[in-house]
DNA sequence: ACAAAAGTGTTTACCCTACACCCATGC
DNA sequence: GCATGGGTGTAGGGTAAACACTTTTGT
């Protein structure tokens, strides 16, 4: 037996492990993910989540971070574990397992996709019909239900809107991502009595109709909220 | 580059790849969870989940039901996935990733623990104070949040119960689960009022004072109700 | 009889729903 | 003016919180 300190080789077989991110954006009010185009084999020209074996001195987050970073541009997003997918016929070169992640960005963050191949990175509505490598289909449903499921208490869809929004752009989000009709009213009323959002009514633009009102999300307010036992939901 | 169909030898470093399974169980109004005595190093005699490397041919999921079998004699009880965790320093032998699972075992599942070594494996309270292995306490800490959200909107609280329970059963679980107090009368009604308890009021065990009704969970219902978009919730 | 625990009922307040309506703006 | 979309108000139904009360059983 190795010491505790002594690097120790085991007798073992070991899986090879990879990091997937699914990314989500919100634009048009659709719902989005972003694929990158192969650029090897396995599965060489079809698209793909971001992702790549994880290195011996990084974590499965830093690798997810990594990967944002390098194929997607994307820096300073709301990351989180999604699940972790074992299927033994999941890579056809072999045993390879993989640790998903998935994201939400804004639009601000997005736009600047600076050298980033334009040919190899492209959004897709999340119901577009795509032929996506390995079993990125399923991971890809998975993390639109942790999405649909996780949206609903606790505060992420803020994740998917600019900094700055209306109420009618949450609103949409909402129906969107819960794929339902939510009434108007009652969702404002809901919202806007937690008093998480900051009024920004001075900068308005304008709107093919009544202009409407600009908010924030209140992260600090939402912070001593959550400590003293308040529990978003929509 | 390798062939779809052929075994390829990656570049990259492979980091080792266990699984460790928090056993979750119910006595004594106590939340526990089961553990084992390290045999081996590192962290030897030390308390530690179950769990161990993944093998070549089988998943995840697979290897967490194998490990409940050989090292806690547990089959057929609740388990799903919790969480992946990858930090650098988790184990000292090197590089060990590790797939989480967390399980709930009803009390006549570890009634028949034949065979497994009772110096070695036991049961702790939550609460216990112990000196666990690796990285346990902190997966531990996940769990039991994981337990505690989930308990609340998914009927995941019958899987520590035996088959049969009263309803101050379910009320005595639910306030140590969320360690906090329920309301006795409204705890029922809200229970009752799902109409997923079916009754057993026939079969009568001796009790301190009044006996309690008997009940069982309806799986049945509960899958009939889901289809056709009921959300469980306490 | 009394204590302990099971089970029931009642009141109140709040919240959610389903609308209807008003307001501001562009064409 | 009218269509479009933003924003507000309200009546009523339902349900959750708080708490008191009744029932059953062991000692």
């Amino acid at each position: 037996m190795a010491s505790s300190t002594e690097k120790y080789t085991y007798a073992y077989p070991r899986p090879a492990v990879t990091v997937d991110c699914v990314i989500f954006g919100f634009d048009k009010n659709q719902l989005k993910v972003l694929l990158t185009k192969r650029a090897i084999q396995p599965f060489l020209g079809k698209w793909a989540f971001p992702g790549g074996f994880i290195q011996e001195e990084e974590t499965a987050e830093d690798c997810a971070l990594r990967k944002l970073r390098e194929e997607a541009g994307l820096q300073n997003i709301f990351l989180e574990q999604l699940y972790t997918f074992s299927d033994l016929a999941r890579d056809p070169r072999g045993r390879v397992i993989s640790i998903a992640y998935y994201a939400l960005v804004k639009p601000e963050a997005y736009m600047l996709e600076a050298g980033v191949d334009i040919e190899a990175v492209r959004w897709f509505g999340i119901d577009e019909n795509k032929d996506l490598a390995f079993d990125h289909m399923q991971i890809l449903h998975t993390a639109i239900e942790r999405l649909k499921g996780k949206i609903r208490y606790q505060p992420i869809g803020f994740e998917l809107l600019p900094e700055q929004f209306t109420l009618p752009d949450l609103h949409n989000l909402y129906e969107t991502v819960l794929q339902r009709s939510i009434d108007r009213g009652n969702f404002r009323k809901k919202i806007l009595s937690m008093g998480l959002l900051i009024d920004h009514s001075d900068k308005q633009k304008d709107r093919r109709a009544r202009a409407a009102k600009i908010y924030s999300f209140d992260r600090v307010k939402y912070k001593e909220l959550t400590e003293s036992g308040f529990y978003f939901e929509i």
